[in-house]
DNA sequence: TTGTACGCGTTATCAT
DNA sequence: ATGATAACGCGTACAA
């Protein structure tokens, strides 16, 4: 059996192509029993229109695209939810597209704009720094959502939804900071990494200089291993390790992502210390496990729901009005759990 | 601006279209010179091939995609390393897509496969039950990876990797009823439900009858909220919970999953017990937070890279020699954390 | 209400 | 080495 096409439907009900296709797609000026026969042909022959095809052919899609790197992430679930429900109350079908780590983001985007006529996109997460010109190619509405923005783009020419996370991870450290912790330690990515970390980093910094600390670069921990990922639980658990067996004093640990956090929890308890008693720990993004971890992990929270509720509000603003720009900034909530206690 | 196509590259140019093909596609009869003024004005004019007509015109590509339904579960995370991995080594494009929840998956793969003229599929994770005759529609090799198979499926007719979801929930239980665990609850999904849950109670009931248990449904628990996902830690969380405060006795859980069993920790630290003093708990899944939660939780761990690098291989097998037929079924490991502990 | 014919953007075949 | 042209499968303007 061949692959079936529009043509063979035509041929094998009597009618001309344009019928099938009127069946197809739900037009109007088609005469219900035609309309009958040839859907059923179609099922019986499980034909099935070819989506390239379509796509090459129509001028225009109702299709939304949320481009995703590294999906990895479980703080974009909650996100996605949201997305797909959003879309699907407007009408619109919704595509998730991973983009690989080493690819770009905005070609992916450009190379799906064409390929699937896009209504919309929605890049999430990760850390964004793309030239304007770039950027300026993008015929279809989009808007930038989650994490650190680069400085590099120009705020006033696109749309977006974020969490300083400088601001942020300051106000985690200053926090620790007001407990009355001096001795704070970070775990983040590497230095090399155009990444959130680096953002992350510098709140720390900047935590730490405004409350009169000195900044004890043994303090701060990078990933150097290539093959750990440096969001994991299991970087959280090496590196605290590292530090727990070094003679680096230290009361605090800011974690720059929770699952970190709670690898660097294990490592605690394995050396026989108590968390918050003998050792602070405080994450970043407030996923589920900071609430049912045993203790519960002070933490960031990103208000996942209502960052992902405005970005599809200022996209399809966007899409009614293509000169549409608005950018948001979002504020996190510190959420204090039992992993913090005040010292001295 | 208007969009671009390869005519206008070639108008330009000054050459034809083929030209302009063969540069972008690395054919080899063509000159050097000509191909650097083409792709040097491809750049300059941001032209972009439209996938939609190249898709269409092709007689196949060389990519294999992954077809996976609710994107959430972590679990599927170091299976889609793998794949990703394997899949470049091999010189193939990798795409994964996925499949909404009320979709049926072997339509979409259908659709896929016409669409993107694809070498291979895999199907990953879920219950898995389509008639046969479905299934043959599909003209391009495939493997059904992970999770339950049901019985329906002629097992002898696609290639597929697995876990016996019955006979491994079964060793969990089996376990725990050798540990001297005499009132042993279950938190599972919906009876209605058909999923991987229905195998793990299955099997969780055929331990108990063959260790002279009797089954006492008030510990079967279900999710019988519609908006709660039945394998979160928020569900555990709340089962657990309603299983403290009635006067069900019970001194171990299994939960079907890790999340579930996290959060049904919470519960029982809430109630100020003691784990695994009080109450042992056992999950299903063998996710990294199994090892870093505190106490780390006795789990049923899948060997997710080697089933990945099994399914890889049987792919790659049946796209070389199209009636080739392999079916796997893997055996899981049971890791004994410090969630459970001998009783009496 | 229905059918014919053209074109969407690309690749492949065949000339040249 | 290069260009004209025929497909790929579908939607739609237009004619009937």
């Amino acid at each position: 059996m061949e692959v079936t096409t529009i043509k063979d439907i035509a041929r094998i009900c009597g009618v001309g192509v344009s019928t099938v296709s009127r069946a197809i797609n739900n037009h109007p000026d088609i005469n219900e029993d035609t309309k009958k026969l040839i859907l059923k042909t179609i099922k019986e022959h499980n034909y099935i229109p070819n989506n390239s095809a379509r796509n090459l052919k129509r001028l225009e899609s109702n299709t939304i695209a949320v481009l995703i790197k590294g999906i990895t992430n479980p703080f974009f679930n909650s996100m996605l939810k949201v997305f797909e429900k959003e879309i699907h109350k407007k009408k619109y079908s919704f595509l998730l597209h991973r983009v690989e780590e080493q690819e770009d983001e905005v070609d992916v985007a450009l190379e799906l704009e064409k390929e699937k006529r896009l209504k919309g996109i929605i890049f999430l997460g990760g850390y964004f720094s793309h030239s304007v010109e770039k950027l300026n190619q993008m015929k279809v509405p989009f808007v930038l959502s989650t994490g650190g923005i680069s400085e590099i783009i120009d705020k006033k020419n696109c749309s977006y939804v974020m969490v300083d996370d400088v601001q942020e991870s300051y106000r985690m450290v200053d926090y620790l900071c007001k407990l009355g912790h001096k001795k704070i330690a970070i775990i983040t990515t590497p230095p090399s990494e155009e990444s959130i970390g680096k953002l992350r980093l510098e709140g720390y910094k900047k935590a730490l200089k405004d409350n009169q600390l000195s900044i004890d670069s043994r303090r701060i921990l990078y990933n150097d291993d290539e093959s750990l990922d440096s969001f994991s639980m299991k970087y959280g658990y090496e590196a605290a390790k590292k530090l727990l067996e070094s003679d680096v004093e230290f009361t605090a640990v800011f974690a720059i992502s929770d699952s970190i956090a709670v690898g660097a929890c294990k490592a605690i308890f394995e050396k026989g210390k108590r968390i918050p008693e003998d050792y602070s720990i405080a994450g970043y993004d407030g996923i589920d496990i900071t609430f049912y971890y045993h203790p519960s992990i002070t933490t960031i929270r990103q208000p996942t729901i209502e960052m992902a509720e405005e970005t599809i509000r200022i996209l399809f603003e966007t899409i009614e009005d293509s000169s549409y720009k608005e950018g948001k900034i979002f504020t996190a909530d510190l959420i204090v759990g039992n992993s913090t206690k005040r010292i001295r």
